[in-house]
DNA sequence: CCAATAGGGTTGCATTTTAAAACCAAATTG
DNA sequence: CAATTTGGTTTTAAAATGCAACCCTATTGG
């Protein structure tokens, strides 16, 4: 039968996995975030089919992830390029591309990409923060209003 | 044809998306991080078809996400935990909550539910920052190497 | 000016995945 | 010892995916 939708779950990461939750809506955000902003451009980049990556663009449109520009003086070039909702996931993106290095790393290693414009020097490892900005586990912590309004420990 | 897979993709966000990156896995974690062991709780909390729920934890189990106990005294009762890889998630399921939260908030809101264990106060939102641990946007970050082995901005 | 090519898609079709429900076997409970 | 619980496997239909083949609108080249 038909994939499951959670447009409508109480679970925020439900719906947020509804928007970007695929195999390849991330991947699109990511490349979109390296730069790429043209259909062929993330076609050749990807080795996506094209089919499923203009249903996959469309969708992000529609959820507001990216925006369809039309940049063709008088004709029909569009660039797709990302809205705040989607730079708002460069810590989605990074967190998971950190523990993608760390535990499946890449045979011929190149461990952390990611750099401040300003320094040159590497990004920290994102990390779940206390109010006093001290890194945490998630034994640190507890979930104050659950997934179906139970309370339970994390 | 069959999905495509990125087990050699030299990108780690490709690579991490082929463990956890479907619509099923990065919930199982999740609910696993709030304290779900067994499998009927899993089938019924998450709504999951029983196989496709079989298929997901024996996928995660097979790479080092969950681990599968054995805890009936001496019948047949599994619990399912998580590893050090799997807690190592923590931070990525919660910058997908916190933009969940932020950019489709349920309709009967509850906004944040993590908090610290000793004091109580909610945790800080998840960013990237910089070496100085300055909170850091996409703008401000630029790529050492590439996907592609070529440079590009960010 | 006309042909060739590039960008951005859509359509068909074969192959997988998924979801749901039925069925199963071991252990535990009543 | 029958019913139930746990943890699955099997079957079947509906979607999703990947590929190749088209299509239409520019732009380029000669």
């Amino acid at each position: 039968m038909a994939r499951k939708r959670f447009d409508d779950s109480s679970c925020s990461v439900a719906r947020a996995l509804n928007e970007v939750g695929d195999w390849w809506s991330l991947l699109i955000v990511l490349h979109a975030m390296y730069g790429t902003r043209r259909f062929v451009d993330f076609q050749q980049q990807l080795g996506i089919a094209k089919n499923i990556l203009c249903d996959r663009l469309a969708r992000l449109v529609d959820n507001e992830v990216l925006r369809k520009e039309e940049v063709g003086e008088h004709g029909s070039r569009f660039e797709y390029r990302l809205t705040e909702k989607g730079r708002d996931l460069f810590p989605v993106v990074v967190a998971l591309r950190q523990w993608g290095d760390k535990w499946n790393p890449a045979p011929d290693g190149q461990p952390l990409d990611l750099r401040d414009r300003d320094t040159g020097e590497p990004v920290q490892t994102v990390t779940v923060r206390n109010a006093q900005g001290e890194p945490m586990s998630i034994r640190d912590v507890f979930v104050a209003e659950d997934l179906d309004g139970t309370s339970k420990s994390a």
